[in-house]
RNA sequence: GCUGAAGUGGUGGAAUUGGUAGACACGUUGGACUUAAAAUCCAAUGGACAUUAGUCCGUGCGGGUUCAAGUCCCGCCUUCAGUACCA
């Protein structure tokens, strides 16, 4: 009979939490409802990648905390949704596959079972029944379904929000493009509603394309050879691969790609909106990098100034370019491989001197590429398209020059050519005959005289419709226009080629090519190095209209803006440098500052000067004429410029979501219909990419979709090609798979119906559960995960499927748990080992060891260590005081530094209510901490002490009573009743500030007061275990259940806190001397400022203190303190 | 460089609107119980001097405001995190 009692009196927490686990499992405790009468709250955590390492301490730490929320607020009356499931498409399960042949499903599944052990095995509240996996094809439905929605999604710059695309094909059907505000891509064509309906429907795909907000685009990406993948901007880190430390390299490949820089504006105001942490914000704000300034348009000038000062300029000839003429050659030669329909037609009738005159196409005369010229006769003729409609005035103008070139310039249009080409021809020859008798005046004369001059009126003039752009550049500070000595383009820049002059080519092309061979991490870390090199080059200024020398130089990024600068020495410290290091002038353009030093940076305190028009201007005011200026002028613009790029949105990796797309006849993608999906991965034989260089999904046999009708089919492309084209559709699926943040990015919506099958969610879901309250996670989400979630959220704003345009309410960083690796010294070149205190006096290297073999006191046990691996077998060990002690290192939980401290030791031998109180006992939630097992008898002592505390009856007994302490009023009770309210008035205002570490110690405090006072009360002990139930949930239910409950803790009331409880009648006041304490003295609390300061300048001991000194000056602030100045 | 956070005993960390610095816990030391160990319980524990009381110094450094500063202000230093030739 005896050891039986023993063991029911024992906290035997294994068996306790066993118990209590099983029943929540079959009671469903903690399924939430998708209606009820109580207000609702959404609890979430940032779902799990099931590793196959399983969990180590560290992950939970979010976890704990956030179930400690969850339970409290189902105590605070609330209906809550507190979901978990798994992130489960991955790279580390593909890579196990490519290594051992598994499919990732498989092994996906086993270590998903592991992560589902150790979860429950730590009493989590979570409701399981809501549980989603990112790659089961139930879900991945849903992230194909809103892939599709992307798809069929323009952004409205005037609604400024995403519309149907069909709304958009309606605009081009009436109206055209021309007046169309959306976010697109650069340079789409202009196009009227008639040509628009004369466009083939490729033509119109491919127009429709660069609007839709998720697109295929050639675009040069971060492609990882070692990895066989593309990776995002957030997945490298200092130009390696964040996973293995890879090299990247940049390479142009076809991508669907998504518009996410259509929201940039919204998703940095949203910011406000929402309760997250300041840090967090932070990043977000700098990775979307608002910056808000002008473009400005600086033409290149045609003639480099080195040559005009010489005197010489080009030949008139055979092409008879300016100075420019290298860079129009190149454009003249792209015209007359891709002529516009009109131009083939006219060309068929005038080559071959098929009207008696020898006529060239796209020929470069001065800095104007014409479309046909005859010579010898000086008759230009040109072609024009729409466009031209809005550039009369510069055709006009160029017409004038050509002509006091003594060439004549006639003009057809399109229409004129397409349908009447007799008429046009019959111009031409009507010309040509006319021009007959002055072609050999000018032999003599005219002809010999250009090629003297420059054609008059080329120099200066604006960029011409056919050739030269001029260079683009961003500025956030246009108020120093008139400081600009230079421009710098960056290397990579693709004017570079262009308007560089054969005497500097050879220097530019090996800078070039030294740039293109440092890597992106070289450049990155030598920053103090200037290197650039003048193209020879001149940009004309906006203003003074002076030349402008065009340098490049690897400080301008070509990522960033336009990868081009007006270099502003007196105002920038990078073009400063530049230009001393170079022998660039540098103007001052700044009222009373000294840039003999260095640049004059601060915006504030500018005042402009030398600037002409802005004069004695400060910052805002010259930004905002000059801005103006530039607008009248044409050459620029206020512009804002946003660092978020869109984003990639393809992988060439097996174990992901397959697109819902396939290519037609003519290659252009087709979305499949929703009816259809999911379309689920298919299987290959081998995971790695395909001997072409295809993606894994390369190697399926089947993945051609074919549809007839209402009937599709997955088949191989032999079967697909011996099908009927009679009413088919389909073609080669895609062979790309989604990234890692496609499954993550509506999750949180998925919760609140997961097993909805005819909808993401249903309205009534959505509109109960709304959005999250509560969100906690690690940090380093934020600009991946965060980022791209707020953004798909604001998208199924748009399209009305969720209420609210941010997902989460408020976020809260959990900070990282760290291991403390432990390091044994070996002496170098030996097999001998010295401990800590005696490794300085050899020379030794570091070699990590397991840390679970060594002690709070950092002595390692030597017996394990021996056969913990191989080579410590027979090593030597030199020993301090008896015991080799270890060196610690606090670094990141890691398998590689065997410092990982796995959650399920520390359940066996303390349970999991030590482990969360202890987790939670740490420190603030957000801080990074070291994890050192050895506190948690601390917390586990405590758990021991409450259980006592409930069984103080014979032989530790169970003994509880039920009288209240209020009867009689016995000291104990009062105290009693004030050490518990004092705890729920604590508790509770620490868990509304997540304060979790502050709050343990409260409940250490109460029980051990409560055990001091030796209280059996039910009346306080019942209350008290609510208290700590979100926290030790396990022994909370078990003594809950002894109080006699049959239900489960988690939903009784949060008790009541009763201020009238503390109410005092005295304070122990400080009294202090010159600010300093020196003893306290008890006092009735209502006793009257004067009469605290009579009874304690009557206290012997204050006459002690002052010894016979008269006070100056007494504080006394009642309820606080008394202080004696003097 | 910029942005954000933080520097408090041997350790993790408390400290409300400026009002008794070091709560709570770990560790350490001493003691009780025990043949012994574990467990448990009790006591001490910021430093220095004195050890009866007491005195002085103490929250990264230097100033300042105040009757009173870990807390507020100014100027630095260091650490961690994020970000970076962003024009």
């Amino acid at each position: 009979m005896q050891p039986y009692k023993r063991d029911v009196m024992k906290y035997n927490f294994n068996e306790i939490e066993a118990k209590w686990q099983k029943y929540w499992a079959e009671n469903q405790t903690f399924k939430a409802v998708n209606n009820s009468e109580k207000p609702k709250y959404y609890v979430l955590d940032m779902f799990p990648y099931p590793s196959g390492a399983g969990l180590h301490v560290g992950h939970p730490l979010g976890y704990i905390a956030s179930d400690i929320y969850a339970r409290y607020k189902r105590h605070k009356g609330f209906n809550v949704l507190h979901p978990q499931g798994y992130d489960s498409f991955g790279l580390p399960a593909e890579q196990y596959a490519i290594q051992t042949g598994q499919h990732p499903a498989v092994t996906t599944a086993e270590n998903i079972k592991t992560y589902r052990r150790q979860l429950d095995q730590i009493g989590f509240s979570f409701d399981w029944s809501r549980e989603v996996r990112t790659s089961d094809p139930s879900y991945y439905k849903w992230t194909q379904w809103i892939f599709i929605q992307l798809f069929e999604s323009w952004y409205n710059n005037e609604t400024n929000k995403a519309e149907d695309i069909s709304g958009l094909v309606s605009i081009f059907e009436t109206e055209g493009n021309t007046k169309v505000n959306a976010v697109c891509d650069d340079g789409v064509e202009l196009f009227s509603a008639d040509e628009w309906q004369g466009f083939s429907p490729e033509k119109q795909q491919t127009i429709l394309l660069q609007y839709r907000l998720t697109y295929l685009a050639e675009t040069e990406v971060n492609w990882c050879p070692a990895l066989g993948t593309v990776l995002a901007n957030d997945e490298i880190v200092n130009g390696v691969s964040e996973r293995g430390g890879h090299p990247v390299i940049r390479k142009k490949m076809t991508q669907w790609s998504m518009r996410i820089s259509a929201y940039a504006e919204r998703l940095l105001q949203g910011l406000d909106t929402i309760d997250w942490t300041d840090s967090l914000k932070e990043s977000q704000r700098n990775w979307i990098g608002k910056s808000v300034g002008a473009q400005v348009e600086f033409p290149i000038l045609p003639f480099s100034q080195g040559e005009e000062k010489a005197g010489t300029h080009t030949r008139a000839g055979y092409m008879t370019g300016g100075n420019n003429s290298h860079l129009l050659l190149e454009r003249a030669k792209e015209m007359r491989a891709n002529p516009t329909q009109a131009e083939a037609v006219l060309w068929e009738q005038l080559r071959n001197k098929n009207l008696g005159a020898k006529f060239r196409q796209q020929h470069l005369i001065g800095d104007y590429i014409v479309d046909f010229v005859c010579l010898k006769k000086r008759l230009i003729i040109e072609v024009d398209g729409k466009i031209h409609e809005s550039q009369i005035e510069e055709d006009a103008k160029r017409t004038e020059i050509l002509e006091n070139d003594y060439y004549k310039v006639i003009r057809f249009t399109n229409e004129e050519v397409l349908g009447n080409i007799e008429s046009v021809l019959e111009n031409i020859k009507k010309e040509l005959a006319e021009r007959e008798s002055i072609q050999s005046d000018l032999e003599a004369s005219k002809l010999q005289q250009s090629e003297q001059v420059p054609p008059s009126g080329v120099r200066g003039m604006q960029v011409p419709l056919s050739g030269v752009r001029g260079i683009s550049v961003f500025t956030t500070r246009p108020d120093t226009i008139f400081g600009v000595s230079f421009m710098t383009l960056a290397p990579e820049h693709e004017l570079v080629p262009q308007i560089t002059t054969p005497e500097q080519r050879e220097a530019v092309d090996a800078y070039i090519l030294a740039t293109a061979k440092r890597s992106e991490r070289d450049r990155m870390a030598d920053v103090k190095t200037i290197s650039g090199v003048f193209t020879g080059a001149y940009a004309e200024h906006p203003f003074t209209k002076a030349p402008i020398p065009i340098w490049i130089g690897d400080y301008v990024l070509a990522g960033y803006g336009t990868g081009a600068v007006m270099s502003v020495p007196c105002g920038d410290q990078r073009d400063y440098d530049f230009a001393k290091h170079f022998n660039i002038p540098i103007p001052n353009i700044f009222e009373g500052v000294d840039i003999s030093e260095e640049a004059f940076a601060d915006k504030e305190k500018t005042v402009i000067a030398n600037s002409d028009f802005l004069n004695g201007m400060d910052y805002k005011k010259a930004t905002k004429r000059v801005i103006y200026e530039l607008e009248q002028l044409g050459q620029g613009e206020g512009k804002t410029n946003y660092r978020l790029r869109d984003a990639v949105f393809s992988r060439q990796r097996y174990w992901g979501e397959p697109f819902p797309v396939y290519y037609d006849d003519n290659g252009m993608p087709q979305m499949i219909d929703e009816k259809f999906l999911p379309l689920e991965l298919p299987e290959v034989d081998k995971y790695l990419p395909t001997e072409t260089g295809e993606p894994p999904l390369g190697n399926a046999k089947k993945w051609h979709w074919l549809q007839y009708g209402d009937k599709a089919e997955i088949v191989s492309k032999e079967e697909f090609e011996n099908s009927s084209p009679l009413g088919r559709l389909g073609g080669a699926l895609e062979l790309n798979t989604m990234p890692g943040w496609a499954g993550s990015s509506q999750y949180f919506n998925r919760y609140m119906d997961p097993h909805n099958e005819d909808a993401i969610f249903s309205k009534d879901a959505i509109d109960y559960w709304q959005q999250v309250d509560l969100y906690i996670g690690g940090s380093e989400h934020a600009t991946g995960h965060l980022l791209y979630a707020r953004f798909w959220q604001k998208f199924m704003f748009d399209k009305g499927f969720v209420p609210y345009d941010e997902f989460a309410k408020k976020l809260i960083n959990q900070g990282m748990i760290l291991g403390t690796s432990a390091i044994v010294y070996r002496i170098s070149g030996t097999n001998k080992y010295v401990s800590k205190g005696l490794k300085d006096s050899y020379d030794v290297e570091e070699i990590r060891v397991d840390v679970n073999m060594v002690n709070a006191s950092d002595e390692i046990n030597i017996e394990a260590l021996k056969k913990w691996q191989p080579q410590f077998n027979d090593a030597e060990f030199i020993l301090e005081a008896g015991h080799y002690i270890v060196g610690r290192e606090v670094e990141k939980m890691s398998k590689r530094w065997f410092n990982v401290v796995n959650p399920d030791n520390i359940c066996e031998q303390y349970g999991a209510d030590s482990l969360r109180l202890y987790e939670m006992f740490l420190g603030p939630l957000e801080q990074y901490k070291p994890w050192n097992t050895a506190g948690i008898t601390g917390v586990h002592n405590f758990l021991k002490k409450l259980w006592k505390l409930y069984h103080q009856g014979d032989n530790g007994a169970f003994y509880v009573t039920s009288s209240p302490p209020s009867e009689g009023l016995g000291e104990a009770s009062r105290e009693a009743l004030k050490t518990l309210h004092k705890t729920i008035k604590k508790v509770e205002e620490d868990i509304e500030n997540f304060s979790f570490n502050t709050s343990v110690s409260t409940f250490m405090i109460a029980v051990n007061e409560l055990t001091a006072q030796k209280c059996i009360s039910k009346e306080i002990l019942e209350p008290l275990l609510i208290l700590i139930s979100p926290y030790a949930p396990h022994i909370a239910e078990e003594l809950w259940n002894k109080l006699g409950h049959e239900t489960s803790i988690s939903t009784a009331d949060f008790p009541k806190f009763d201020a009238s409880h503390l109410v005092e009648s005295s304070k122990n006041y400080p009294i202090s001397f010159n600010g300093k304490m020196r003893f306290t003295l008890e006092l009735p609390l209502d006793m009257s400022k004067d009469d605290i300061e009579k009874t304690v300048l009557e206290n012997e001991k204050t006459k002690e203190q002052l010894q016979g000194r008269e006070p100056k000056k007494v504080i006394v602030v009642p309820g606080k303190i008394v202080n004696i100045v003097g």
